[in-house]
RNA sequence: AGACAAGGCCGGAUAGCUGCUGCAUCCUUAUAAAGGAUGGAGAGGAAAGUCCGGGCUUUACGGGAACACGGCGCCGGAUAACGUCCGGACAGGCUUAAACCUGAUGGAAAGUGCCACAGAAAACAGACUACCUCUAUUGAGGAAAAGGUGAAAAGGUGCGGUAAGAGCGCACCGCAUCGAUGGUAACAUUGAUGGCAUGGCAAACCCCGCCGGAAGCAAGACCAAAUAGGGGCUGCGUGCUGUAUAGCAGGAGCGUUCCCGCUCUGAGCAGUCCGGGUAGGUUGCUCGAGCCGUUUGGUAACAGACGGCCUAGAUGAAUAGCUAUCCCUCUCUUAUGAGGGGACAGAACCCGGCUUACAGGCUUUGUUUCGGA
RNA sequence: GCGGGUGUAGUUCAAUGGUAGAACGUCAGCCUUCCAAGCUGAAUAUGCCGGUUCGAUCCCGGUCACCCGCU
């Protein structure tokens, strides 16, 4: 399955440190093997998302890049169906997203959503 | 053909579906803004480390110089500049040998300082053992060759010479001074003279010569909500009198204090304007010491001429996800084939270098060995 | 992205270019019926690679790791 263009609109990116903090400290999380979502309501009516790679996770930044674009593909193709509106989310990566296949990944991400509740399907 | 050495270049390819970020053109509603369509572009040789040098910007000073501080340091050239590059000199190193590699390589005869331990002595010299002469216990004188210490011991080897010895004399080598020849120069070769003076360390202080004001695109410029605060104007208003100007009362300051005089203030509210400026946004932001090709000059670095080209511009930060075929490589298998893997690494204002990391491949040059004609 | 700083025993710190020390900690022994305290002794380090020097913790390059500041 695609998402068309016209989905992924639909959905809003964090980009100001305090959407980040507000969403840690206020929201939700779940840990699965690849990845941790966390999430919190906004008020907009809609889904937003953000991701996070640190330079914990790895001090190349060939390797934080690969982790982040696989996170942000699994988003786009997940989150426009499947996440609740009126949500923030934030996705944080770990050491095993860079190797894991992509069809776990897009699982681990449903999971999450599953566990927290905020699966709409 | 082999061995060795030194450079230069490349840094997986193609296609499909779905996406991301700028740019150009067009369309839609209603200029803004948003959405859509089409076209074309989208990481590196090191983008890295931030070690040097510049452009650019702000800042300091009226302008300049010097001191201080920091950096560089054989010679000649290249360059916008450099600690970079090219060519040469000298010293050291690898190799049987050669090609070749490495070098922060000015001055120790301007001055100061340091040289542990050992050793007689570590730098104005001088003498422990030992040597020679006289005296003959001892002491006085000569001399510095031999022993031993040390990282380093006041020229080295040989012959002559002598009581023993010594540049005391001679030859060669080294060193110093003055020349000659070659070279732009560093320097090399060589002649004469001197007769050993000048131990090492300047990545110790320092001296000499040259260079440098400082900070950095989070520099800087522009637009500019909300809230708080500043200033101007207008209106209403003031503890008392007055329609009002104004006067009196009050407060503050000054005249040394009181009296008295002068100046300022007087209570705020509303409206409006101005300036600074935070969040946020725009810009700086990619046409430049630019790239490619041909050609001329030069040993070369590089420079000139002609022709062609436009080649990322993000900002919680795009350049991707999945699949197939080919290429390279590893493992298993008799083979067909099956499975795994794809070096180092991600632009952030832009250039020139240096350093460090790197799977594999292509290619050029030099030296030398072997074979054939 | 830019600017600055630091690396020494297990920890906190010393050390004019000349044998790397101190305190606390660890281990062993003595003492004690046993433990603690005390006494005696031992082990344990200059982040790494080069250069200058007769000789580097120290001086000079490179590299690695860590820390701090600037929105």
């Amino acid at each position: 399955m695609h998402t068309l263009k016209s989905d992924i609109k639909k959905i809003g990116r964090l980009q100001k440190r305090p959407n980040f903090l507000r969403v840690a400290k206020e929201g939700k999380k779940w840990t699965s093997k690849s990845l941790i979502l966390q999430a919190a309501p906004n008020n907009l009516g809609q889904a937003r998302f953000g991701l996070t790679v640190t330079k914990k996770i790895s001090k190349s930044a060939v390797v934080r890049n690969r982790i982040r674009r696989r996170l942000r593909a699994a988003a786009f193709e997940i989150l426009p169906g499947a996440a609740k509106p009126g949500y923030d989310y934030v996705l944080i990566g770990r050491h095993e997203t860079e190797k894991k296949d992509y069809t776990d990944l897009t699982k681990d991400l449903r999971w999450c959503l599953k566990r927290l509740e905020l699966l709409t399907e």
